[in-house]
Order: structure tokens, then sequence, then C-alpha cells
RNA sequence: GGGGGAUUGGGGUAGCCUGGCAUCCUACCAGCUUUGGGAGCUGGUGACCUGAGUUCGAAUCUCAGAUCCCCCA
């Protein structure tokens, strides 16, 4: 299996039939990552993804910022002590946290864990600078990775160091909390419909699969093409649980002391990257929508005789700075490699649009132009190739979305009534399944892991956020057959 | 958490059973010729995961470790 760079020829595998032989090939094929660093799970991130994972924090920080959200850089380590305060917290994720226990030659007393999330930092803080209702709300994000000690990982989908972005907002009210649930979620659904072209799922999830120390969790579940689910990111009510374990309070006008609710959203940017490459991306390689493509016009001179040249690489050249100017990254690729390979290697690389120009089209003041993702090309006039790019561009990521879209409802089975039906949909066609189901309150637990042990791994992942469902008065749990209270999904995760 | 497989130039591999000069493709470097779907010729650089053991001699056999992949919970 590779490892390492490969050499373009060797990407050659049909990602319906193995998709994770696939996914692990291409991601090695389009020079994205290197596994040689030989720590499991810590990644080298190799410029291509460097630039595409940017892309994605450009899409996410505006969209927070707009919404009243500031950056700030916080410590990696957190005291043990802090970690501890908040005990469901720390039983959650104690398994999985990396300890630093000694600086130098000497054993530290109180060790410090690597942030598997950086709640137990932001809140030491939080008591500090909260005292008053000019003080909230107040709604921070950092952009960072986190450790989490991890047994199987793979790249971007389940690392042990993982990039993200965490929010932490803290209110006076429920009210407000609760509100800014909805608008991460529509964040979430906004970039990653609008600007990947993936569709996504949001969903309540079941009061046992909450976040440690929160009391609701929603998740933003992605389907893959394995028919596997791979969750994005999540928004998390805690409550007042983390202001009181920390005692983060404010005092209002009539003198008593309050614990305000907070909440956090953590966008999985790794996972994200991951969902792009796999939703998108075909038996040629990667295929980026404009939006996030680190690359997103390649133009591909194409040099016959000597004496026109020059001539055409200057074309190229003018070419290329017209539509940086209008502000798109276009490459002139006038490296000395055939056009054939230049194709193909553009194409693995995922840039959606190709420009082609030769003799032809200098002596005619044409281009011609290619999409990646159906490979159609169209001969247009050079001083309209802005308009056409864009055009053309946004025809990509909107024919990306529906296919995406198609896929996901091809793969929605709604027709279970027991939980044979739901183990045969899950085994021949992954994706979700829509149930009765008694309860995602905590009394719906047995129901749930004697469904995930039958199925061996479908999960509730709870119901949806955006679209209320309520089954009929005469349907029964699909596991236990007593009354349902819920419409839920299930399906098996990364 | 359980099981299985793998590791040989930068990448992909042959060789391992039966111990003895390490194979081929690709990439890379130099030069010349080339450019509308993965160019050609000539020359060149470059490897047995780590440690211990068995042996005259280990890529090959034994033990331990590291890393990667796959399957199942």
């Amino acid at each position: 299996m590779a490892t390492g760079l490969l050499s373009t020829r060797e990407f050659n595998v049909s990602k319906r039939e193995k998709f994770s032989e696939w996914y692990n090939t291409v991601i090695y094929a389009a020079d994205l990552v290197d596994s040689r660093y030989n720590v499991q799970g810590f990644l080298v991130h190799k410029p291509w993804a460097t630039r595409l994972i940017r892309g994605l924090y450009s899409l996410f920080e505006p969209e927070l910022e707009k919404d009243g959200h500031e950056p700030v850089v916080f410590p990696t380590v957190i005291p043990k002590e802090n970690f501890e305060l908040e005990k469901e917290h720390v039983a959650g994720f104690v398994p999985q946290v990396f300890w630093v226990t000694r600086g130098g030659e000497e054993e530290f007393a109180r060790p410090l864990a690597l942030r598997p999330t950086s709640e137990t930092a932001f809140y030491q803080m939080f008591a500090l600078w909260i005292r008053s209702p000019a003080d909230l709300p107040l709604k921070l994000y950092q952009s960072c990775s986190v450790f989490r000690y991890e047994h199987e990982t793979l790249p971007f989908l389940r690392g042990r160091e993982f990039l993200w972005i965490e929010t932490h907002d803290v209110f006076a009210t429920e009210k407000e909390a609760r509100a800014q649930l909805l608008i991460d979620s529509a964040i979430a659904t906004r970039v990653l419909t609008e600007k990947l072209g993936i569709p996504l799922m949001a969903f309540l999830r079941p009061q046992w699969d909450r976040f440690p120390g929160g009391l609701e969790t929603v998740a933003y579940d992605v389907l893959m093409p394995d028919g596997k689910i791979n969750q994005v990111g999540s928004t998390h009510i805690l409550g007042q649980n983390f202001t009181k374990a920390f005692g983060v309070k404010w005092t209002g006008g009539d003198g008593k002391e309050q614990f305000p609710w907070s909440t956090c959203f953590g966008p999985g940017i790794w996972r994200m990257a991951g969902a792009l490459v796999s939703v998108h991306g075909d038996d040629k390689g990667l295929i980026l929508p404009l939006p996030v493509a680190p690359v997103q016009v390649v133009i591909v001179p194409i040099l016959k005789s000597e004496e026109k040249r020059k001539e055409v690489l200057d074309y190229c050249l003018n070419l290329q700075g017209h539509l940086r100017t209008h502000g798109l990254r276009a490459k002139v690729d006038d490296s000395n490699k055939s056009p054939g390979f230049k194709y193909n290697y553009w194409e693995l690389k995922g840039v959606p649009l190709r420009i082609e120009v030769g003799e032809r089209e200098v002596a005619q003041n044409k281009i011609t132009i290619v999409r990646r993702d159906t490979r159609e090309k169209l001969v247009a006039e050079s001083a309209h190739a802005f308009k056409h790019v864009e055009e053309i561009g946004a025809k990509i990521l909107d024919s990306l979305r529906a296919k995406a879209e198609a896929e996901l409802k091809e793969r929605i089975t709604t027709s279970a009534t027991d939980k044979r039906q739901v183990k045969a949909a899950l085994d021949s066609k992954g994706g979700f399944v829509r149930v009765a189901f008694c309860s995602i309150a905590m009394d719906g637990e047995p129901c749930a892991s004697e469904l995930q042990e039958f199925t061996q791994g479908g999960k509730v992942r709870g119901h949806l956020l955006n679209k209320k469902e309520k089954p009929d008065a005469s349907e029964k749990c699909v596991v236990c057959g007593k009354k349902a209270h819920e419409i839920a999904y299930v399906a098996k995760q990364y």
C-alpha cells in the first residue's frame, strides 16, 4: 500500500468498487499528505493539502466573524486540575488524552494535557473576563489542532492530531444559547452545501451520545461513498455546567450573581477535507469546487513550432494576468512535460478548469476551456475568459452538488420496520435508515445498543434538527416494538 | 479491544519456502531530440524497517520492537 509520493501513473483504482483503496491511493497520488513521518495518526500536510485546508478555514472564519465571533489563540496544554473540574467531561475525554508529564529531566507534580478540546482552557479565562452583562455575549473562536489518543487512524478522518475550529460562546440566557445552535447549524449547512457542494444532515443526537459535560448535541453528518457517515462537526449546548464548574458568573442590576449559559461549535476542517476528496473525487483523481481549489484554472500551452513558441506563451501569460486581475487563482503550466501529461496531472490534483492554448487559439483570439468533472470542451473568445470561467465554475459546483444530493437521497432507506430490515439496508447500500424509534432520551439507549450490536455498527444518529418528523400514533419502535416517539436515522460511521 | 497481512532505491515491485552477485517499472539528474490526452534515445544517482540471535555467510531462518494496511467488535 502506498505510503509516500506516487508516480501519477500509479493512480488507477476504482472509487466505486474499492473505496478505501481508492481513498488511500488518491491522497498520496495527488500529493496531499506524506505519512512517512512515522508517528501513528500524525500527518505531514503537503502544500496542496495545506492550501486546501486554508481554503476551508477561509470559508468558515468570515462566517463566524460575521456572526460576532473574534479570533483567539489559546495554549496547547491544559493543567490536569482544570481538566478535572467538570466531572462528566473528564470521564468522557480522559481515555483519549495525551499527557505531558515531564520537562527536561524533571517530572511534573501536575501533568499537562495536550488539549483534546479547549473548554477547560477557555473557561478558566472566562472566569476572569466575565463580570457584568456588558461582557456578554462573549463569542470567541480559534483555528487550531487538537490531540486525541485514537486507536485506529485514517488521514483526514480520524487522527491523533487533527485540524479544526472551535468556538466557545457564553450568553446571559438559555434562549440566546439555543438561538446560537441554530446559527451554527446554518453556517455549517451554508458552507458545506453552497461552497463545497456537499449535502449534510443535521441531527439532534440521542442523549447517550451527547458531548461529555453538555446538555444537548447537534452533529453534522455527511454521507461517504462507501455508505458510512463522516461527522464533520457538531454544536453543543453546555447549559451552565461549565460556567458553574469554573465559577464563571456575572452580576446584574439586582446585585445577584448568575451563571451564564454556554455553547461550543466544532467545524471539523480535517474531516471536511476528507469529505471533499471522497464525495466529489473520481477515478481520475480529485475534483475540487472553485471556492476551495488551490489552483482554479490551469492554463496549458501547446507549443508546436519554434517560431510561434514565444507568441503562444505570451498569450497564456496575458490570460493568466487577466484572470488574476479578477481575483482568480490561475496558473500557466509552462513546464517541459507533454500536454497529455499535464492534463492528467492537473486532473489528478482536482483543478476544476483547464484552458488549452495552442497556435489555433492564438490565431483566432480564442481559448479552449475544459471542465474537470465532465471533461466537456468549449471554445470561447479569449476576451470573455473571466466570465466563462466564473459561469462554468458555478456549473461545476451545481452539478457536483446535484450528484451528491442524488446519491444521498438514493441511500436513505425509509421502509424498514424491524431491525432485520435495518440490517439488510445497511448491509446492502449503507447510508441512512429512517426508522420509528422509541426514544432518544436516556430510556432509548438499550434499544440503540441492541440495534448497534444486531446491525454490527449501525448507530442511532438522532432526529433531524431542521425538519419536524414525528411517527404516527400507530408506529412502533423498530427494536422493542413499543410505542415510537421519534423518527430517527440509523447509520454506520467512521 | 480482538484478529490477520505487510515493510526491499523517492514511489511501486521480484527475490524469501530451499541462506551465497538484489529484479523490473516508474520517478530523479545530465545531454540531445520532443509538446492538441501520460514522448524518445544515451548515460548516471539511488534500497533490503530497527535491535538482538542462529550461521563461515542473513533481504531470506528465530525472537523482540516500530510503523503501515485490512477485517471484526
